[in-house]
DNA sequence: CTGAAAGCGCTTACAG
DNA sequence: CTGAAAGCGCTTACAG
């Protein structure tokens, strides 16, 4: 059996109540016996049960992090840096990849709250917003990677609509005029926000982007394939691609291939996100750059703020994008 | 404050343990008030403190994954599908990204111990094999993707001579005699049967891999690239080159675009894993694929096997790999 | 079929 | 500075 609080409290001729404090630096014990303590733990191997200690009414040192799925490298990426972010701070991760289903989310959302975790992450799209208000109220929460606007809750996102400005202004300095973009549905805040960032910019250029040159997509390379397929079909085949997402680019890299088109001298391809496929493709990915290990650290860090006593006041923080020049980007011929 | 299992009771008018019993689907309860205690149930919105339960000595329903990385694609489709498994089991995964580096694994290793995760899913090196042979004795514990003979120990790996093997006689069906490898460090068994299995091929096949065609490298693709390189500039370059894994593919693919060789017509490359990434390059990459969603749900299988009661003879699974031919191997010319 | 009671391993006032 | 005791929310023999 392992060691408890009660064996070290025997060996060491004291109460557990001491033990108790020396494990959390609590209260005044006196230098000699917290070293005693110390000693025989160590000797015990002697590991407090957070179960326990949970049960006493104080915190799991657990978190959830609900995701679309943790196979996709953007969520991966994050979900690495919540799990270090974390990990420094004591916390552990659990991970719930939701595929976006309300069935499964619902099955998370309970397992969760059974596992009374300290808090939970959500970069997932919930069945309602209710389901996320009710959440926060009794759960500290914070929203990753996607807009509430009707909630209250703390947010943390990558500025999206500045992102997608960035990507417009990179087109038009290589003279593009004639752009088609490849969106993840429309549905989510931060797909529209890409796309109004954009679009804004190409305004100020006197550019328009015509309905026809606008694809809705899922995000899947298959997806971005096709309508990037459709796209390349046309009579007057846009110069040059903006794509919401990496898999959406890959796609689009895999069409221009089938059509014998050259990236980027036929045709440039601006991709947004940035993970580990941006660097892998031929030729790369010029990308706009979300900040995946910024975006999960600072989702941990609101939530610490939350596990204060008083109430806090909601934050929204949105983190910077950049853009990243690869080659598949290349000046209008 | 959320519903106990009091509250429950006080409400029925029975006992706590009843209630239990309902819970647990335990014992004989009239089908009444069975369903008068769910009804219950759902109106207070209980649900059950897994924390209290646990420590009742019961199980946490959590499992720990180690892995070097949720961020590479390779382990976080493994572990997609260890979440899965456990997911339908009714067990919560706190993910463990290690980076190989002693410090941490310990450290989470104290953290699984303190949170009594039921079981342990290692996929990652550990410090020596006491530590592990110490774990197993303590914890129910699977690894996963590597070989630690000296160890009792369940374990689930792809069959890497086997894969080895087959790389071999693909690039020999394809007339290859000249060719290289880009090992991951040998002091991993699956590497070293990697490379075991490709140079039994050959030699049946009467070709010879010269020691100054093997290549070792880490796991990063910039290692692959340098090492790729280096091969490439030899005056008898190979017309093939196997890579232990996609991260080192991907280098190799880089290396051959900056020296000037075309892919597949003056170089065959051939993989081992298959993650997206061999699905994402140019061209994509016939690879030796690693069944990753199989492994994680045979871990977990294995793990629970170990829940039993009686001590279980300690299994080796070896699940089979697969050739995928793409488009970046082809007959020599 | 149902319940009283002990116990899991901690923390937290409270008293000294 | 230290300890006795209650309590966290369950499960599990055991008794009826």
């Amino acid at each position: 059996m392992r060691a408890t609080i009660y064996d070290i409290a025997r060996e060491a001729g004291v109460s557990i109540a001491t033990v108790s404090k020396v494990i959390n630096h609590k209260g005044k014990i006196s230098a000699d016996k917290r070293r005693e303590i110390f000693a025989i733990m160590e000797r015990l191997q002697y590991q407090p049960s957070r179960i326990a200690s949970a049960l006493t009414g104080k915190h799991t040192y657990t978190l959830g992090l609900l995701i679309p799925d943790i196979a996709n490298p953007f969520f991966a990426e994050v979900a690495r840096s919540v799990e270090d972010r974390g990990h420094e701070l004591g916390y552990s991760i659990i991970i719930c990849s939701t595929d976006n289903r309300d069935e499964r989310i619902a099955q998370y959302l309970a397992v969760l709250r059974q596992k009374q975790v300290d808090g939970i992450i959500i970069g997932t799209g919930l069945s309602s917003t209710e389901v996320l208000g009710e959440l926060s109220r009794t759960t500290p929460a914070v929203v990753i990677g996607r807009e509430v606007p009707s909630v209250e809750v703390h947010t943390v996102v990558a500025d999206d609509r500045y992102g997608g400005r960035l990507a417009a202004e990179h087109l038009l300095a290589n003279g593009h005029r004639r752009v088609g973009v490849l969106v993840e549905q429309l549905g989510i805040v931060s797909s529209r926000e890409r796309l109004r960032g954009f679009r804004e910019r190409l305004a100020e250029a006197q550019v328009e982007l015509p309905e026809t040159a606008l694809r809705e997509c899922s995000y899947r390379i298959e997806d971005g394939k096709r309508q990037a397929a459709h796209l390349l079909a046309a009579a007057d085949r846009p110069t040059a691609l903006f794509c919401c997402n990496d898999l959406l680019a890959v796609g689009a890299l895999q069409a221009a291939r089938e059509a014998g088109v050259d990236v980027p001298r036929q045709l440039s391809i601006i991709s947004f996100d940035n993970t580990i496929l941006a660097n892998v493709t031929d030729p790369p990915l010029t990308a706009i750059a979300q900040p995946m290990a910024r975006l999960g650290a600072a989702a941990v860090d609101l939530l610490m703020e939350e596990f204060g006593h008083e109430p806090t006041v909601k934050r929204r923080i949105a983190l910077r994008t950049e853009l990243i020049v690869r080659a598949s980007t290349a000046a209008v011929t």
